[in-house]
DNA sequence: TCCTCTATTCGGTGTTGCTAGGTACTGGTA
DNA sequence: TACCAGTACCTAGCAACACCGAATAGAGGA
């Protein structure tokens, strides 16, 4: 998909990623694995590991450490009730826009 | 709506103006104030100047300067057929996410 | 003269995803 | 034993984008 799908990410990614948090719990390697067969195969690793910091230093996930059987311990990130606030606030905010994109290209028809 | 639609803007806002001028021609000034009646209160007016200069030096847009009765003179920005095809490229994409989007918030209902 | 509306431009900032590495643990294979 | 693949996480530096604040400039009205 490229370059087009990767600033459209900005901003979704985060809901994305909440989304699928909110319905259970997960780890950072889980959730690109998840992404990838979804279709987001150009989502970087790195990017999720980051973007989890993120959202957990604003308080919207809670994290547990699970030792693994295979490899290091897993860092398990759950939704927690600030997250989901947060979450349906970014569904509102994404409606909004999507009902503007449609409304534009039902007019460029 | 504060900064979540800003950042949900990034890579949506430059299809959201290239499909305003696919309906007809206009300039900075005037794509800023639809944008506001649509109900796109935060964009900040230079953001779309940014932007329309961003696309004229892709070579999505053909521009025209036009004297204004009340003001400086107006450039008049215009989709070519590479910006047609950019897009609907664009509409590709967003079609891609919203349907994730979708797909997300059906499961996590 | 001064202010408002029209119309464009620009420098600096913060957020975000990507690139391209690195660390570390387990198990299988040569 | 040595090596490699798979699992799992982290980090530094980069590019793109929208925002903020300010400046410039022309036209018309108080």
């Amino acid at each position: 998909m490229g370059k087009l799908v990767t600033e459209m990410l900005k901003g979704t990614l985060e809901g994305i990623v909440l989304a699928i948090l909110s319905a259970r719990p997960a780890y950072g390697y889980e959730i690109t694995a998840r992404l990838r067969d979804q279709g987001f195969t150009d989502i970087a690793e790195g990017t999720i590991y980051a973007l989890l910091v993120r959202v957990e230093q604003r308080g919207l996930v809670d994290v547990k450490k699970v030792p693994s059987e295979k490899g290091p311990p897993r860092k398990v990130y759950s939704l927690n009730d600030q997250g989901r606030e947060y979450l349906e606030e970014f569904w509102r905010t994404w409606s909004f826009l999507a009902e503007r994109l449609e409304q534009l290209r039902e007019g460029s028809k």
